[in-house]
DNA sequence: TGTACATCAGTGAACGCGCGTTCACTGATGTAC
DNA sequence: TGTACATCAGTGAACGCGCGTTCACTGATGTAC
């Protein structure tokens, strides 16, 4: 009936570490049909794969370890591929390549929801400061700050030293004119939140609705 | 050891109801704590109150609608809050009701992410446009561009009226002058943005940081 | 060339857990006659 | 004033479920002597 369930024949000596892929490409499958990092089960996994549940210890601690290994992996793969779109672009046109990384981004987030979840949901909430300190998120940070010093906005000198770090008076009050920084901050958080609230809300479906948003937003923070 | 497990007697005859409210109140309470509506189990709520879990059943048909009451009356008191908010400023002050809204709002959220998530979180997801139509949070929408129809940009007609209602094309790509409907909906995006990173990343942990980026951001929308 | 042993890849059965929900019930309070 | 009955508020025990994890194991492949 449910096709063949001890099909499985163990692989070769020394070539167990394929059984750690197939595990993760399984689990990322799961991810995207159900959505939800909660609802990933190690059972669900090891019926994807075809193996007995105990088999996944072989190559991961425990179930945190493989959450964290997909997670790891999604942030490399997306933070990459952001800056790619930007690189994509010819250096004398920096907004258009901020346009294009903006449109990426949302479309990213609207077409692989499960992803963007598992990197970005509240499940997924750096606790501590220390575990903070070279967290891939960071990277990201550091791409929209640097698209937006590309169009001609200063870089603050270094936004994430030490904890405490004085701020000048001019960085917490409106400043004259923001930094790269923190128009990269709103850009981003910006585009969180109308792709989550779009993922939530099915308001104004109208095809070409995130790409205006996102362009209004870009537009709002390229002026002044 | 534990208390009294079964000190509770019955409520008098016709007093039924004051036991669903107990069960409105626990749960609550749990949500707060445990901050995902997923981790709320009907035999946690039955602890917290102090009776039988079958006695949830009395006054709830599953699980579910237990969820649902609670989510429609977290839309009901945040929504008549952060009206509130903005009605408690001078008329002639739009844009400073407008800030105060959106610092209320940002703050809200850091300070109650468990609710905040009840509402706007990605499991509530509305899956049909059936369901969305009087979904409450079409008023928070409603809230928003009134505000800024305040500072005296122009309401769009019937935003939400038929479904497929042709839209000019000025109202689709960056028009000259951006309506109210959609400043507003740029705010609150940004701001469910900013403060749902925030809850996920402690990043920045400065406590004016809120603030300013929930400021600058108004600006950017006053402006033009 | 044989054989004892180590190592590898993977499994079957079981554990204890908390869950949502159902069922038949208990005991107090009200009502009809 | 009594009594049979209806209604109300709530319970105890059990169901079947899927889960993460542990344990002792199997059987194939390599290695030392």
């Amino acid at each position: 009936m449910a096709g063949e369930p001890k099909a499985r024949t163990p692989n070769r000596w020394g070539e167990g570490g394929k059984l750690r892929e197939e595990i993760l490409l399984a689990a990322e499958r799961l991810l995207g049909e159900t959505g939800r990092e909660e609802a990933l089960s190690l059972r669900a996994v090891a019926r994807e794969v075809g193996i007995a549940p105990p088999s996944i210890y072989l190559h991961f601690k425990d179930r945190a370890e493989l959450v964290a290994t997909l997670m790891e992996k999604a942030y490399g793969e997306f933070i990459a591929e952001l800056r790619a779109v930007g690189e994509r672009h010819p250096a004398n046109d920096p907004e258009g390549a901020l346009r294009a990384m903006a449109l990426w981004y949302g479309r990213f987030a609207l077409e692989n929801p499960a992803r963007y979840r598992l990197m970005f949901g509240v499940e997924q909430a750096v606790q501590s400061r220390e575990r903070f300190a070279g967290h891939p998120v960071m990277k990201l940070i550091d791409v929209w700050a640097r698209a937006f010093a590309a169009c001609g906005y200063e870089l603050e000198p270094d936004p994430f030293g030490a904890p405490g770090t004085p701020r000048t008076r001019s960085a917490c009050v409106t400043p004259a004119r923001m930094s790269a920084d923190r128009r990269g901050a709103l850009l981003w958080t910006g585009l969180h939140g109308i792709t989550t609230l779009r993922v939530t809300m099915p308001v104004q479906q109208s095809p070409d609705h995130l790409p205006t948003l996102a362009n209004d937003l870009v537009s709002a923070l390229l002026a002044g």
